[in-house]
DNA sequence: CAGTGGTCTAGACCACGTG
DNA sequence: ACGTGGTCTAGACCACTGC
């Protein structure tokens, strides 16, 4: 059943369709409010670059009229993208694309946090940017196929001159043609703000599983401490809308002057 | 201006003051919206103990009735405590306080997780209770007088037999009165759970700080590992309504087979 | 002043859970 | 059959932004 018929003046846009199903194969509810229709759409658009990161979308009441539906069902729309940080309500203003060119956005994906006072001049030096076929783990955790082109990062990042940071990166072939260690050397934005502007791929959230480890030879080299000093490992697999994953990152953190924070709700 | 005049009947309830207000002291803007007082009405309600952590909270028209506003209004009030995990919708059925006594919450709190497969068999063991005057830093994160009363309490938690955590834990002696070893002993479920139930207080949200650092004598004895082993070091504040701290824990967890689990968003 | 998102209301209907 | 929360609408008015 058609929505339009309710409107006289139908506009060329796709309309939405109501779905009231309650009963589907396998007897599992599927049922989708309108205002899940039009999230879903507008993520697409999202995903299609439609609007880009740090762009406005249209208003409210444009999108209303384009989906055929009532300002507070694409309100409530939009609400929970919001709520999921994809995208960000300015009175006055309109609602916009989050993009990681921005302190706050930056501070949701790094977590590691100086003990005392704010963070410090910070400097991240490339040890090395190559392509080569995927490995089987992490083929599984960016959903490749295993023997995919993939491409292999890593640096240093520090703080106040000291080495802090150890990040292993893992990036699909495909979606980062181009990238190079010069590139990523005259970058000065942080990485995912590079990947938004210059890949069209945007992280959108990301799971962790952080553990504590003994610092190997290559870490307490690059670290200068000890082999053996206890060190916050984190591996992170990062995701782009949809739930697709586009990065997996190993993490080696020095904490004595810096500590790892975060909220339970 | 009171709302009331426009509802020919008024109930004895505490009726909500329209607060218009757009210029302050200070030339910051302190508006409140409805919602939001009726969220701060709630809140209040749910500090006080009207309504138990299971128990179901009125009806949202009977919420509308008593606070002269529509139901559209508790409804965003409800929305936004459903958002912060302290009430729980239930279609068909209605709203209740979050409880302890439930596994969901348990694993907002409890973020440890083994490598593989499910959790397992779990224990813990009491190794201290006691109660002392506050040193300084622990007043300092509970809001303490310095000097004040405090109850510690020290325990190992095992999977599988075999001790993983080491928890530090201090809490405000006036509001946790006659909690022994003894009856934390005879405890079976969530500390939290207990604190909950037992004492009637509720923990809403918790900042963590994480580092790596390496076991010391004591840990490493009663963890049974050698001394310098890497153990995740955690150190928690929680909070109850009103974001008031009251508990500061310590822990300290092996990682062999288990992982810190986190979402970033 | 016009346009945007934010608040508030009132009412209709739907889906769910329980008698 | 009834009461609960969930969805959807339409319209009024408010607060913020920028021209």
């Amino acid at each position: 059943m058609l929505r339009s018929f309710m409107y006289p003046y139908m506009s060329d846009q796709p309309t939405v369709e109501r779905n009231t199903d309650t009963e589907r194969v396998g007897g599992s509810a599927a049922f989708s409010p309108l205002y899940q229709q039009i999230k879903a759409l507008l993520l697409q658009g999202l995903d299609r670059g439609e609007w880009k990161p740090g762009e406005a979308i249209p208003s409210e009441l444009e999108l209303a009229a384009r989906f055929q539906v009532s300002q507070g069902t694409v309100r409530k729309a939009i609400d929970e993208l919001a709520a999921e940080n994809l995208l960000l309500r300015r009175q006055g203003k309109g609602t916009f694309v989050a993009t990681h060119h921005e302190a706050k956005v930056r501070f949701r994906f790094l977590r590691l946090t100086p003990d005392d006072a704010e963070p410090s001049a910070s400097g991240s030096r490339i040890l090395d940017c190559r392509r080569l076929r995927a490995p089987a783990d992490i083929a599984a955790a960016l959903d490749l196929r295993s023997g995919d082109t993939v491409l292999n990062l890593r640096r240093v990042l520090s703080f106040n001159e000291s080495p802090t940071i150890l990040d292993d990166i893992w990036l699909p072939g495909a979606s980062f043609k181009g990238l190079t260690a010069e590139l990523l050397a005259s970058n000065r934005s942080p990485l995912y703000a590079l990947f938004e502007s210059e890949y069209g791929v945007s992280m959108v959230r990301a799971d962790e599983k952080i553990k504590a480890v003994a610092a190997n030879e290559a870490q307490a080299e690059l670290l200068e401490v000890s082999v053996g000093h206890p060190l916050l490992q984190v591996e992170r697999v990062s995701f782009t809308y949809g739930d697709r994953p586009m990065e997996l990152r190993r993490g080696a953190y020095l904490t004595e002057r810096f500590h790892y924070r975060n909220s339970l709700n």
